[in-house]
This record gives structure tokens, C-alpha cells and sequence, in this order.
DNA sequence: GTCTATACCCTGATAGAC
DNA sequence: GTCTATCAGGGTATAGAC
């Protein structure tokens, strides 16, 4: 039943973000309608062009939150002072933060094709400020002789390809928890990059 | 302009899933038409029902021809003895032949989501056929005491999944050629999986 | 702020002429 | 085998009442 007339401005608005985030990861941004998200808020889909100018728009705020929430908080991590052991801290944070986001993250690398040229350079700005900190990483751990990659940019990549493909397949109460994924993760990042 | 009648069916129906993979590739299965397949081979919609009984079915077929295809090719490589020569030869192997085809890969990966449930097992059951192979080449040298891996399910994802990633930034004629994509990878997938 | 109503266009798919 | 024409439905986005 369509509810009656009233403000609810304070709840619509973030409840159309998570229907959104949630669809779109589902079924993808181009598959889903403004009628399909107005319908999972509870609203009429004209109602959704209170809170957005436009769909494109929903999509890059679901994109740009979510990186730069990512970029909070890998800056909120304590750092330690060795190589090896930033690298672990990365691993693992790295795990932990995109398994508690599977739809975010998700969205974030299929739906870069949506993206306006603009808004592509946008969210590629902020994605290579956070694979810089890695890359960061090895290279200071190839200057000091404890890493040994012949290209640490290439290196980065793997190793985050690597360590996002846990969104693949992980599912919280599945055969392995996610401090034993942090483990087996972090022990071929280490060996693979191991001088 | 609009061609004259005539048969072409021998040359229509290829062009058709050329036009498709590159089409669905670039701007994904949903948010490509029938329409836009069509004019990009230069046919009226209507006649792309020739070839297939619906748009669903071409995006299954284009899925199933890509992981045959891959099955194919691997079984025809040489298998070396020693499994580290084996994991090698799968490595590059893998490399060569994903980067060959950046958009039949795209869409075997972006695409599961558009697949009905029957459509979705049986791409899933020849992904996993190809997964299985190189999970018994880690089971094997885990036996053999070659390689020291925790969970040889979970390190095949990923290998695969590091290995895989190169496609997203890879392109022939930049900063590195093929066979060094392949040495740096190599060296990388060697090293995680030591013993 | 949400509703209803609607403009305007595009969608997948089909029918029947040629 | 391809064309033209068409159907029924759904797409984004807007206008104006309340």
C-alpha cells in the first residue's frame, strides 16, 4: 500500500542509497529501474528525484562513498614500523574492510563502465590513492632488500586482485572464518613477494 | 544505408556475436539492445531472430563458447612432468590465452548475474572444471612436499584470481610486452605457493 | 516531501511481405 | 534471410496538486 503524504526526508534518503546499493550489486545498475528502487524504499519512483538528480548520480555516490570511506579508513589504521609488518596490516585490512562491504565493492569495480568520462577520473583518482599505499609499501621493502618484486606497480595490482577475489567466494559462516582467510592470504602475499 | 535482400546467413550469424561480445563487453549485457546489435552489423532487429531465439540465449551462448573454448585449449597444451613445470606451464598458459581475449573474459565474468539459474550452473560447472585443474596441481605438489599451501581450494582462487587481474590493465603494445607480464607473474605464483 | 499523472522514448519480440 | 511495421510494456524524468 503507498503510504500516506508526510516528511520523512531524514530516513527516505539513506534508505534509497542502501536499496540501491543493494539492487544494483544484485542485478546490476543497467538492470535496475528507478521504479524497482522507489518500490523497495516504499515510495513512487518520481519521489527518488528528491534526493537525486538522476540515476547516474546514484551511482557515482554509491561509488565515491565507498572509496573514500575505504581511504578513512586505511588511514585510521595504525601503521607500524616495519615493512613486513605494514604489509600484514595492509592484508588484513584489506580483507576485513571489503568482506564487511561485498555490494560496495562489488558495484565499485563492475560499474565503472557507467561512469561519465569526469566521473570515471574521479573514482580512478581515488582507487590509485589507495594502491599507491601499497605500492608505497613494496617499494620501500625492495629498497630495504626484504621484498623482492621486479615491478612493484604490477605487484600491487596482483596483490590486490588477489586479495579482492576473497569477495568471490567468502561468506561469513561458511568452512572458514575470516581470521583464517586473513591467514591464508596474508601467508601468499608474504611468500610472494618475499625477497 | 539499409543493404538489399539476400542471403547471408554464413557470414550474418558470426558477425552477430562479434558485434555482441564487443557490444556487451563495453557497456554490459543489460544496457546493450537488440537494436544496438543489429545496426552495429548492419541488419534490422527482427533479423537477429534468425540466429538466436532471444537476447538471454546469445549472451549463454558467447559464456559457453568462451569456457569451451578455454577447456579445449588447455587440454591441448603439453603437460610438463614435475608439478612446478606444470603450474608454470598453466600460469603463462593462463596469462596467454585471457589476454587474448579481453572481452569474452569480461563478460564470463560480469555477466553471471544475467544468467538464469539452470544457464548459471552450467557456465559455473566449466569454470569449475577449469579450477579443478589447478587445484590438483597444488594438491599434487603439496603432496610431493614441492609447495606449502594451507587450503589448496582457496589458493587456486587466488592464483586464479591474481592471475586473471592482469586483464584489467594489460594492453599489448604498453609499457610491458606479454612474455614479461608473464616472467613477473610467474615469479609471483611460484613464490606464494613455495614450500 | 510525496503523490498522481504523464511526456516521450526505447525495449524485446513477432507477423507477414518480399 | 531480411525487411517493415507493430505490439505491449517499461524506461527516465518532469509537472503540478496536496
Amino acid at each position: 500500500m503507498a503510504r500516506t503524504q508526510g516528511s520523512h526526508s531524514d530516513i527516505t534518503g539513506p534508505r534509497i542509497l542502501d536499496a540501491a546499493q543493494r539492487l544494483f550489486a544484485q542485478h546490476g545498475y543497467a538492470a535496475v529501474s528507478m521504479r524497482q528502487i522507489a518500490g523497495a524504499v516504499g515510495v513512487q519512483a518520481g519521489a527518488l528525484y528528491n534526493y537525486t538528480p538522476d540515476k547516474q548520480t546514484l551511482l557515482l555516490g554509491l561509488m565515491r562513498t565507498h572509496l573514500e570511506e575505504l581511504l578513512e579508513a586505511v588511514a585510521a589504521e595504525p601503521a607500524p614500523d616495519g615493512v613486513m609488518d605494514r604489509l600484514e596490516a595492509f592484508t588484513r585490512f584489506h580483507i576485513r574492510f571489503h568482506s564487511e562491504r561485498p555490494d560496495a565493492v562489488f558495484i565499485a569495480y563492475m560499474e565503472l563502465r557507467n561512469l561519465s568520462p569526469e566521473n570515471f577520473a574521479t573514482i580512478e583518482g581515488l582507487r590509485g590513492q589507495y594502491e599507491n599505499m601499497l605500492e608505497e609499501i613494496l617499494r620501500q621493502g625492495v629498497e630495504e632488500g626484504v621484498f623482492d618484486v621486479p615491478d612493484p606497480k604490477i605487484a600491487t595490482l596482483a596483490v590486490i586482485a588477489m586479495l579482492t577475489g576473497v569477495n568471490t567466494w567468502y561468506r561469513s559462516g561458511g568452512r572458514l572464518s575470516l581470521p583464517q582467510v586473513e591467514e591464508i592470504y596474508w601467508d601468499m602475499v608474504r611468500k610472494s613477494v618475499a625477497a
